[in-house]
DNA sequence: CCACCAGAGCTC
DNA sequence: AGCTCTGGTGGC
């Protein structure tokens, strides 16, 4: 009897082996096989199709049928693992690796748990409301009853959630931490065991082995939900995919919606055209350079820091009141770029090629990280004339420190606040919204983040700048926005409100079939007639994929089944040869 | 003579 | 992607 069976490997297509005895395992279930001379898991996964063998290749048997040929997983991780592989062209194997631990992949012995019927009521709600405060009980109350998967987008806000709750529910509660130590195959086996009511945690956490009643998403809107590594997926999408697949009830929650939630509630098959009142508008401050405005700048880097009277001004203000203020300014170190003056080379990575940045005196990678120490000459004309470019946080500081007695510099370390001061840091400044009392956050170089490309920078700048708004228990504050007047547009249709701001966004995507319109997919193909052949294989079915020359492939696609046809012969045993790898798909 | 390694090749 | 086999290097 020939059963066809996943493999943790790359390619798409399952193997066929035999399982001499009549009793074929069912699909899921773990089985131990032979492949070349290793012997290794597999996932039993067979269809009705016929099974086609390529030529010269003789059928192996099963070695082994793990857990009595059933399969122990929760059947719905089962089947999300199907569906993740085939939307994120990752095939089933790879999508196991992601959602399973290496325990269980190892075929490690795992005590059955006996199947709960799931309900098969799939509901959406959502609690959009940008009071935190408000928002925490929303969650306790939601924490009452039944069993619950609970996601947060950072690691950090999960465990202090965690932290925070009353003691009933924290004895029903797990806190699951992402990273894979021994411990984490010890708590997925107690999740699985059923030990806990409530599950919270980061991105992975979505993949806990129970069955929840209830999942809900906080923050939703935030892109920290997309695993840093392949495939990159939003844990938010597979937190829905997962729900629907259950059968259970899916809340998002946050202080505004995602562009994606925001385009199904509204635009989608069924729009929701009352509730738009959980947008509200609020003011923020927009100074421009046109303003009364100074242009500061620091010996030895070329290029200003502009800080408009206004921003001055209500700094001064509040710090006479006695409060925090934050100076956000998203490029840390002394400069951006270092560039020979008489020449005009700028220094860049030797393993690389990225732009290396000045901090703390020498020279760090932009792209790679790699760290370098400052050369007494330029490389490229001899010359002793090397200056900064783009002035980083250390040439803010000594530049505001002019202004103001008490300036601090925020670089990830923790930071004492007793007197009133101006903190300079990146966005990641805004967690002291959590626990200080900050009156007013003042964006300096929105020109700078906005250049930045990505057909998404300008929503999720958008989210940052809302957030600052609202984030932590004290909402009393003023967001003041510095722009040059070039990209005043942008901090105008700010002030427009969220909702006005993403109808735009999304009429624009719409134009230029962006997503989540539109799916982009990059792949790597280092050899170049292997790039000629899918560059051919896609116009076929109507795709043009544009060659890069460095190896990137890049497709734009209404439909993913279509590139998914092209590609799958690429992604078989026999042509898998590393020399395709799919690097980012960008759908939503 | 063998330990140690980087690279090649194969997998129903 | 792994795993194992290969063949080279370098130590004594």
């Amino acid at each position: 009897m020939l059963v066809k069976v996943t493999l943790l490997r790359p390619w798409w297509e399952p193997l066929i082996y035999d399982c001499d005895s009549h009793f074929v395992p069912e699909n899921g279930a773990r089985v131990l096989v032979p492949l070349g001379r290793a012997k290794c898991v597999g996932f039993v996964n067979d269809d009705s199709q016929k099974k086609i063998l390529p030529k010269n290749v003789k059928v192996k048997n099963i070695s082994q049928v793990l857990d009595n040929g059933k399969c122990v997983m929760p059947s719905d991780l089962w089947e999300l693992a199907l569906w993740l592989g085939k939307v994120y062209l990752c095939g089933t194997g790879l999508a196991l690796k992601k959602i399973l631990p290496e325990k269980f992949l190892a075929g490690e012995n795992l005590h059955a748990n006996p199947e709960v019927a799931a309900s098969k009521n799939f509901r959406e709600r959502d609690f959009f409301c940008p009071n935190d405060s408000e928002r925490e009980e929303f969650l306790l109350r939601e924490l009452a009853s039944g069993k619950v998967l609970l996601l947060f987008a950072l690691k950090d806000s999960a465990s202090d959630f965690y932290e925070r709750l009353p003691e009933n529910l924290r004895d029903e509660a797990i806190f699951l931490k992402p990273e894979t130590s021994k411990k984490s195959w010890e708590n997925w086996q107690r999740i699985y065991a059923g030990e806990f009511r409530i599950v919270i945690g980061s991105q992975s956490a979505v993949f806990a082995p129970f069955r929840p009643e209830k999942i809900i998403v906080e923050d939703e809107a935030n892109p920290a939900y997309f695993f840093q590594r392949k495939p990159r997926i939003s844990a938010r999408t597979l937190a829905g995919k997962r729900a629907l697949l259950l059968g259970c009830e899916l809340i998002l929650t946050g202080r505004m919606p995602s562009l994606k939630t925001y385009s199904r509630k509204y635009f989608g098959k069924n729009p929701d055209s009352n509730s738009r009142k959980y947008l509200p508008d609020r003011r923020f401050f927009v100074t421009v350079d046109s303003d009364y405005s100074f242009k500061e700048s620091e010996r030895g880097i070329d290029g200003e820091i502009l800080l408009t009277y206004s921003l001055l001004e209500r700094t001064n203000r509040e710090l006479a009141a006695g409060h925090h203020v934050l100076w956000i300014w998203d490029r840390i170190g002394e400069a951006g770029e270092i560039f020979c003056e008489r020449c005009g080379v700028s220094l860049v990575c030797e393993f690389c090629g990225g732009i290396l940045r000045s901090v703390n005196g020498s020279l760090k990678c932009v792209s790679c990280g790699r760290k370098r120490e400052f050369p007494d000459k330029c490389e490229h004309c001899g010359s002793e004339f090397l200056l900064g470019k783009r002035p980083g946080l250390e040439a803010l500081l000594k530049i505001a420190a002019k202004y103001f007695d008490n300036v601090k510099l925020f670089s990830g370390r923790k930071l004492a606040l007793s007197k009133p001061c101006v903190i300079l840091g990146t966005s990641a400044l805004l967690k002291f919204c959590d626990s200080h009392s900050i009156s007013m956050i003042a964006w300096l170089n929105l020109d700078d983040e906005l250049r930045r490309w990505g057909y998404d920078t300008r929503v999720n700048i958008l989210r940052l700048i809302w957030d600052s708004y609202w984030r932590g228990r004290n909402c009393e504050r003023t967001v003041l926005i510095q722009a040059r007047g070039k990209n005043l547009n942008f901090a105008s249709e700010i002030l427009r409100g969220y909702g006005k701001f993403l109808e735009d966004e999304l009429s624009t995507r719409s134009e230029l079939s962006l997503p989540p319109f539109g799916i982009s997919v990059e792949m790597l193909v280092n050899d170049a007639n292997q790039r000629e052949i899918i560059s051919r294989e896609f116009e076929e079915f109507g795709l043009f994929a544009m060659d890069d020359a460095n190896g990137k492939l890049t497709v734009d696609a209404k439909d993913l089944s279509v590139v998914r046809r092209v590609l799958e012969k690429f992604f078989t045993m026999s042509e898998f040869a590393k020399n395709i790898q799919i690097s980012e798909i960008r759908a939503e």
